[in-house]
RNA sequence: GGGCGCAUAGCUCAGUCGGUUAGAGCGCUUCACUCACAUUGAAGAGGUCGGGGGUUCGAGUCCCUUUGCGCCCA
């Protein structure tokens, strides 16, 4: 047999380029349309072009692609379709900014030419996600790859947009939205965040006009003058120059006399109502609000109801525009500064306060956002998530964790209509057109005349769609969707949607609505989000905190000097001062898919990745012994009957298959890992292959035979955990694979061997497990183990093997066949153990062990403590009896006659054993008080 | 203010029809480099599952309540 050389270590950066560029180029990412199948479908949360591979990017590769795989073995024609986002306002950020540096600007160059710099940066840069998806070992079919702003989808946008423009649901108009001076754009409700600040609460006088014969109220009498005022508070002084009305509680006694009358705007001297409103919080502040309904979400529903004039004060910069009087130019912030000081001097301020602010933040840029009064398109989007609602709420599509439903459909009944439009470049412009008439044109072609009044001098609309329009057509825009392509119509819906929980509203539900809408069906399944990737300390990964991971340190390695240069990361530079070793993709990929649970965050420990690694390094070392194992085989020859250990080991292996099969198929892939981690290093590692050792010596036949078992445990566990570690898996079985083909046919799987692991099928379990081999082996390892404690205790070293005489009675014969393995697992001579009846009577000396049902003498002389033994064995039975007692005292009662019949039984079964064990501890209790 | 979640061993986390004596990795203690693997092997210590109440034959698991933390939405 050719003697194939492996490190000791496993190498991973020699193995996993080359393989992924095996599989990418044998095709196998790619399914084969099958119309007796299902198939298996997902598509890509597709990632920013202007991205970086980030641990979001390795968590959700880490579990998308253990779906594929796990499908592709089960023989689905499985598909994953691999693209990137045009991300609208990112990239053209980025492309301005390059043209900044170039001295020139998007105004300079103007629309097409702007449009062609953006396309040639993507086309440079766009691909570099893709690269480092693959280095993620992501099995997605890039023959198939999409961009959200490709001809095809653009296609798709288009549809979509007419189809809602014909139907009613798109309006432009006025309304109040989130404005982001900087970006000068509107941004939708999603796309703002909150955070409390400290800020302050201004309180001044809004002065009553003065009407001879109206009397005023107690409140707010100007000292000298006697002129009347209502004191408000408000957080945005500058504001006030577009106030249209003060309001006050109708109920609110302080100021019932002053409803009706009319205020005057600080400096501007404007003439506005006070009125009466039930909105207005008594407790608030001075209890009297100033109304803007230009500049305030509330202000502008008050507004709506009083029928207020709307003024807007700011321009597209959020800079005073002509109402803003005296202020006219001044940027909102030195506004609110000037303002306050000129109102200190016309004496209407009364004080201010420390408060704490809830400040709109631009989720892109961090600037703070203003509400504003624009033009901007909406979508209805009532009808739409009342059956984006229906579809969860009825079952045709399942959201995993379940308890994100609620939070789905808490989402869905607070919904406010979606702005669409965004004054940016990049990104799908809107296809209406404005004749001078201000009549509105849309259409799948350009139109070429107005269709109200057929002008022919058109424009087409400035602005381009939220890229998150084009993102919640992507399952079917992808396929090809409006056309009924080949690929639709088999692919779609698609299978599952996995991505993090943190864009549930942005994306999953609007791809939900839109598929509804648009194709007429859930455009998957099953939703599957995961958690956040956080530090080991439980913190979001942050520039700031210096805590940020680049998930390529943890598999190619990196020094802290490199940590240190890429910035961002100055806490883990001094944590790892010598650097971070490389520990491979499929370590890494463990680690996110095993240490946590779907829904939840997840704390990534570089100990954890590290766990990781040596497991790889576990399997790579078993394949090594395999191999040599191979190496002892002679000729084809006659089977050997199974041991115990074989026996079990199957059903074990079996039992794994079936458990994990089922994990796998409820999502519950961490559980799936980890049981399969275990049973490799705990059981087959630990125990099996140490007994093959001894197997292999034994004879020809039953060298053959333990191989294959070998051969075959090993194969179906590469196989269980490929869609975890596919490096190192495919890797060995390769090896493994070359190994039994040379060794011959009786080393071949039943259904012969496929050229690759990635596309062998799932293992299937046996019929039925061999109960007993389970419960023979596991008392033999309860009895190595007890021995083996035993010599820990009393420092025996290993060198020094022991005989042993063991008191088995019906487990004798079970026993006696496996002494060979007893011997060598627990370092008995073997020509010093015996099986016997009865104690021998010189076991004075021995060291008493009792297993369950067994007596084990260990002669230690010189070793042997009469007192310590019987107190060992005194407490022992001591707590076996109070087991018995616990346990038929719950028999007794009322579990023994309500607890169905299977759970009892067990506890039956469980106390024969007790009492079987509590015999023989007594008996070797009076051998020894003898 | 509304909604959702988390709290289990020193640390990070599993524990998905409620069923016996609650698991893993790391860390810790002791021992071992000869036969695939020191990125290893063997043995061990360590938690009563945040507090209280309830349902149940039986609760880490279900219900209520309480404390602390986190997230989302207003």
């Amino acid at each position: 047999m050719p003697k194939i050389e492996l490190p000791k270590t496993y190498d991973f950066t020699a193995v996993e380029r080359k393989l992924y560029e095996w599989w990418e180029s044998s095709g196998y990412f790619q399914p084969v349309i099958d119309h007796n199948r299902k198939p298996f479908v997902i598509s890509i949360p597709p990632p920013n072009v202007t991205g970086e591979l980030h641990l979001g990017h390795a968590m959700f590769v880490s579990i998308e692609d253990l779906m594929v795989r796990y499908h592709r073995m089960l023989g689905e024609p499985t598909l994953w379709l691999p693209g990137s986002d045009h991300a609208g306002i990112a990239t053209q950020l980025l492309v301005e900014r390059m043209l900044q540096r170039e001295g020139t600007s998007r105004e300079a160059l103007g629309r097409e030419k702007f449009l062609q710099r953006a396309w040639e940066w993507k086309r440079k840069y766009g691909g570099i996600i893709y690269d480092q998806l693959r280095r993620l070992g992501a099995s997605c079919d890039w023959t198939r790859e999409r961009f959200t702003l490709d001809d095809g989808l653009a296609l798709s946008v288009r549809e979509a947009f007419v189809r809602l423009f014909e139907k009613g649901l798109l309006y432009r108009g006025p309304r109040l939205v989130n404005w982001s001076p900087g970006l000068r754009t509107a941004v939708s409700d999603l796309e703002v965040e909150y955070s409390d600040e400290p800020g302050t609460l201004y309180f001044f006088k809004y002065m009553i006009k003065e009407e001879p014969g109206r009397g005023g109220s107690e409140f707010g009498k100007d000292g000298s003058a006697t002129r009347l005022y209502i004191p408000v508070a408000t957080t945005r002084p500058e504001t006030i120059l577009g106030d249209t009305a003060v309001a006050v509680h109708p109920e609110d006694p302080r100021y019932a006399a002053l409803v009706g009358r009319t205020a005057l705007v600080p400096i501007l001297g404007r003439e506005i109502p006070v009125i009466a409103d039930e909105a207005v919080d008594r407790e608030f502040g001075t209890g009297a609000l100033k109304i803007t309904p230009g500049h305030d979400p509330i202000d502008y529903e008050v507004g709506k109801n009083h029928g207020l004039p709307i003024i807007s004060i700011f321009d597209k910069n959020a800079c005073l525009n002509e109402n803003g009087g005296p202020y006219q130019g001044l940027d909102r912030f030195e506004c609110r500064k000037k303002m306050w000081a000129d109102m200190r001097a016309a004496n209407l301020v009364i004080k201010e306060e420390p408060y704490m602010l809830r400040v709109p933040r631009s989720q892109r840029g961090g600037e703070i956002v203003e509400p504003m009064i624009s033009t901007q398109w909406f979508i209805k989007i009532k009808p739409l998530s009342e059956a984006a609602s229906a579809a969860v709420r009825d079952g045709r599509i399942q959201i995993i964790p379940e308890h994100f439903e609620k939070v789905y459909f808490n989402w869905l009944e607070h919904i406010q209509d979606w702005c669409i439009s965004r004054q940016l470049w990049w990104g799908h412009r809107i296809p209406v057109w404005y004749c001078p008439e201000g009549h509105m044109t849309s259409g799948r072609e350009d139109p070429a005349a107005c269709s109200v009044c057929g002008s022919r001098t058109l424009r087409q609309d400035e602005d381009v769609l939220d890229t998150w329009f084009s993102s919640g057509l992507w399952p079917f825009s992808t396929l090809g969707w409006p056309d009924e392509t080949r690929d639709l119509k088999y692919f779609y819906p698609t299978s599952v949607m996995e991505t993090g929980y943190d864009i549930l509203f942005f994306w999953v539900a609007r791809m939900i609505m839109f598929g509804m809408e648009f194709t007429g069906e859930p455009p998957f399944h099953t939703v599957y989000l995961h958690g956040l990737v956080r530090d080991e300390q439980g913190r979001k990964m942050s520039k700031s905190i210096g805590n940020v991971m680049d998930p390529r340190w943890v598999m190619d390695g990196v020094t802290a000097a490199q940590i240190r240069e890429a910035g961002g990361s100055a806490e883990i530079a001094e944590k790892y001062p010598e650097g971070i070793p490389p520990m491979g993709t499929d370590a890494l990929r463990f680690t996110l898919i095993t240490s946590g649970s779907p829904g939840n965050d997840l704390n990534l420990s570089i100990e954890r990745v590290e766990a990781n690694r040596n497991f790889a390094n576990k399997l790579w070392n078993a394949g090594r012994y395999m191999l040599t194992a191979f190496e002892k085989l002679g000729a084809q020859c006659e089977k050997a009957p199974y041991t115990t250990a074989d026996r079990w080991i199957l059903s074990r292996l079996s039992r794994t298959i079936s458990d994990s099969t089922r994990l796998m198929d409820t999502y519950q892939y961490g559980e799936a890992g980890r049981m399969v981690y275990d049973f490799f290093w705990g059981e087959f590692a630990d125990w099996y292959i140490e007994l093959s050792k001894l197997q292999i010596a034994e004879n020809p036949a039953r060298a053959r035979t333990t191989v294959q078992i070998l051969a075959h445990v090993f194969d179906d566990c590469l196989r269980l955990l490929h869609p975890f570690t596919p490096f190192v898996t495919e890797a060995l079985w390769g090896y493994l694979k070359d190994a039994c083909r040379a060794a011959g046919e009786d080393f071949d799987p039943p259904a012969g061997w496929p050229e690759a692991l990635i596309i062998a099928s799932w293992p299937k379990p046996v019929d039925k497990v061999d109960e007993d081999a389970l419960e023979e082996f596991s008392l033999f390892m309860d009895i190595v183990r007890a021995i083996r404690n035993l010599r820990a205790e009393k420092k025996v070293p290993l060198t020094k093997k022991t005989s042993a005489v063991i008191l088995a009675d019906k487990y004798k014969e079970q026993l006696s066949g496996s002494a060979a393995g007893l011997c060598l697992l627990a370092r008995i001579d073997l020509h010093g153990l015996q099986f016997a009846d009865e104690a021998p009577s010189d076991s004075k000396g021995s060291v008493p062990l009792v297993v369950g049902p067994v007596r084990i003498l260990i002669p230690l002389a010189e070793m042997a403590d009469p007192g310590a033994e019987r107190a060992r064995l005194l407490k022992e039975s001591e707590d076996v009896k109070s087991q018995i007692t616990r346990v038929e005292k719950l028999l007794a009662g009322d579990f023994g006659s309500r607890a169905p019949a299977n759970v009892v039984e067990k506890e039956r079964t469980r106390l024969a054993a007790l009492k079987e064990n509590r015999d023989k501890l007594e008996e070797q209790l009076k051998a020894l008080g003898k």
